[in-house]
DNA sequence: TATGAATGAGGGTTCATTCAT
DNA sequence: TATGAATGAACCCTCATTCAT
């Protein structure tokens, strides 16, 4: 077999290997999503991914480490937070427009995957530590950094920094849980749900003259 | 045997049973809690109660059953909302301290019930509705109504109200389960949380004069 | 209920437990010593104990913990040596016909016990330091003080005692291995054996005028 | 390509082959000793060859093939006992000399082997008939022939000589259970025992004048 | 012939639930 | 009504074996 041929045939076996993993992780997201990890069996997530059982523990350890690709994944999805770094410059409220927009269809991207994982995060320690250093604490620095610069310059209401972005955190997360929940209100009106976030927390609901 | 004997023999076997049942409550809440439904076994939730396997089923048809048991009882903690009933006739900000301070304290009050259904009522059917029905809906009706008056009378900004109610709502569940997460800043801080919510929520962060 | 009523009716439930144990470890040796620990089945031992396979979990902590049970057993068996202790007060050689004789019954007395629990001893590292101590070293202390004692004396020629006390030993271990292996003339002629070995071991091969 | 190389490939090839073969079954029998043959895994005796799992099957037709492998390469040790030959015309004491520090010596070379395959061959109906031919019956058929020759000439005194043989046997196959067993004075002692063994078995404990 | 990923049968174990006492 | 041992269905995971490359 030539080189190429031999190339080419690896990179396939590589290829091959890849699609099955994300078949497998996509087949555990779906069934974990619909049933819960528990009630979950790796069968059943083995005949949706199109493998055999045993092929899955080619692919993790055991049947928590499928919750962990999954939350991997989520993350990878994360990264593209580049976008926000200009709506840093502008104006204070732009950028919680931009900002609540993003998290908003964050969430919708990964409803599956989040459905999958929230549940156990609440009550696997190994998961839940992890989700809290990456999701929590890492978008709360970020974020607590832009909230002191910009009232430092007066254009945020000064306010316990650390406190507020828990809440805003605590939103969003809260967000998740109402839409696993099957609200209907914040189904259908999700496309308005940044702007109106950005009422209630930039603008407060008090009625003064401002904006 | 006399009337009265007998009377208070079958008060006394009442409330035997009573004390068994909270008995058995409180341990399925404490076990749940900590191991998460699943990996919490009937034998265990036994044990701290003191009573023996088999008894339990004498007090709830199944397993499941006794979150719904768990539900229950926090449902019960939540009946003395009378007190608000004043703060809504005040100024709006105070209804708004009011109703988040007593929100806030409910939390923590219930914190272990929480953690022990709130996981479950992600993945379990019956739970969900139950759930979703008597604490987010009646809520949601309640809260909607009063801000709706006051956007009539004109002391709440204009807004989208089923969407505002549902992120206040939100950021309650989210704080729920933030506290479950082990977040630190917002557990030293818990008692400066009401506050810091109604400058987000009613002031806004945006310096606008007001306050 | 009357007390005695009780009573009796604990004891049958203790009863019952015993025969119940005793069945699942008779039927564990049996399933054991015919097809070896690792091709043996819970359900299999189960199903001649006459028992649910969860059942046998009431029992013991795990597969390899009927081992050990089984090695139990078979100490109990080796409890009764108190009969060796007169005879070690005569003759030598009528000490030897004793020991052996004993020996070589037990053997068969626990054939099947011992035939479920060599090879895993061999294998499991728990189970050989038991086995060790319980089977091997315990017995050679006792002999070897024996044979210390009759070289002082001059009715046992002066070897190397705890060399000479293994060998003894390892040719019951060894016997019980030619029994397992069907060997033929063994098994015929077992009734002879301890004649036999005591020619052996006490009069030598060698045809020196004496006896 | 021209004859020589063909053939000097073919060979090179072939040895390839042998040596593959060699450390595979080098492999096997570490392993099994270590762990047992059902605990070994066919890919843990693979990497130990430096070889793929699917390659071992290329040499052996399933696992337990493996054993048989081992039990052969075993019986070419054996095969040297020509040795013995020439000891068998002198002095009875001194064959007997001879012939234990044979076997205690091939124990030794054994040891790994005879430790991976022994308590299989307890269990394995196959392996078992195989060793008792091989191992057991071969040898015991000599030695019955030896002895009754000694014995018409007055060499050694009259005994059950099939018995006699088995129990001679049964301390061998003992010694190895003994030394698997990790017994520390034999450990230690173990040049010494082929004297011991004579002294024991020839001269016997009864300490009459003789030698 | 070597490779090593895929396969899937098989079994130990758990534990909710039942029920005789 | 309380007990707690018996039950057996259910499921995760292992690993010998196969086979496409």
């Amino acid at each position: 077999m030539s080189d190429s041929a031999q190339n080419r045939s690896v990179s396939r076996r590589e290829r091959l290997k890849r699609e099955r993993e994300e078949r497998i992780l996509d087949a555990a997201a779906a069934v974990f999503a619909q049933k819960g990890f528990h009630k979950a069996t790796i069968h059943e997530i083995a005949q949706l991914a199109d493998v055999a059982d045993g092929t899955i523990y080619n692919y993790c350890a055991d049947k928590s480490d499928l919750l962990i690709g999954i939350m991997t994944r989520l993350a990878e999805v994360e990264q593209l937070t580049g976008e926000l770094a200009q709506a840093m410059q502008g104006e204070a409220r732009d950028f919680f427009v931009a900002a609540f927009r993003q998290r908003i269809g964050r969430i919708v991207q990964g409803q599956e995957m989040l459905q999958a994982i929230l549940p156990e995060v609440l009550v696997n320690h190994k998961l839940r530590r992890r989700f809290y250093q990456e999701y929590v604490l890492r978008l709360a620095t970020m974020f607590e950094q832009y909230l002191r610069a910009q009232i430092e310059r007066g254009r945020i209401r000064p306010v316990n920094v650390p406190l507020a972005v828990r809440m805003v955190q605590s939103m969003f997360v809260g967000l998740i849980f109402m839409r696993i929940l099957g609200d209907e209100p914040l189904r259908s009106g999700w496309a308005d749900v940044p702007e109106t976030l950005v009422t209630l927390v930039f603008d407060g609901l008090s009625p003064k003259e401002g904006r």
